[in-house]
DNA sequence: GCCAACGTTGGC
DNA sequence: GCCAACGTTGGC
């Protein structure tokens, strides 16, 4: 594991339909490839920014309803997205090549599931996330930092820890 | 299904 | 390079 002070934290997003916490917990060694960012702001993050040993939150988009079901950790760093390459993969992109390839993904292995699963609605209550990303108006973004307090607070609630002493 | 907020495309 | 048209995302 890098030290801590390395670590990075990232918010990436899926439809639960598409692929759940339930598929990463189903395949080999609790261990997949994140496919089909095809987004340059998303794809600079996971081939420049994302590393080993980083932390994610891995969130249910479109979802009913959408929040934050568990964590999971970087196991591979940015490298091509294949199913760009592939015509019958739903993400092929005829602009990316093996010699020039536009997109990327990482590996992610499988964390913790939460006790509580964390309501996007539920997020946007609590005064220490009020800068998330996740929470601003307008963000889309399938790949998004977290910063090291808000992982720490999102991880607490998700646990069933109370955020606020009040 | 609605629609706001983006991102991409392509004519000029 | 501008920008209108169009497509996509994603909450609600």
């Amino acid at each position: 594991m890098p030290r801590t002070a390395d670590r990075r934290y990232w918010l990436l997003k899926t439809e639960p339909g598409c692929f759940s916490y339930e598929d990463l917990l189903a395949c080999p060694d609790q261990t997949a490839y994140w496919d089909g960012v095809r987004n340059y702001q998303a794809r600079n993050f996971l081939r420049d920014d994302v590393r080993v040993g980083d932390g994610v939150l891995f969130y249910y988009s479109n979802a009913e309803p959408s929040g934050v079901v568990g964590t999971a950790t970087v196991v591979r760093a940015g490298y091509p997205d294949h199913t760009a390459l592939d015509p019958a993969e739903e993400h092929y992109d005829p602009k990316s090549t093996r010699e020039n390839p536009i997109w990327y993904m990482v590996d992610i292995k499988a964390g913790e599931r939460f006790r509580n699963f964390l309501a996007l609605g539920d997020l946007r209550h609590v005064p220490a996330l009020e800068k998330m990303e996740l929470l601003r108006k307008g963000s889309r973004l399938s790949v998004m930092p977290v910063t090291a307090a808000e992982w720490k607070t999102v991880c607490a609630m998700g646990a069933g820890k109370r955020i606020r002493p009040d």
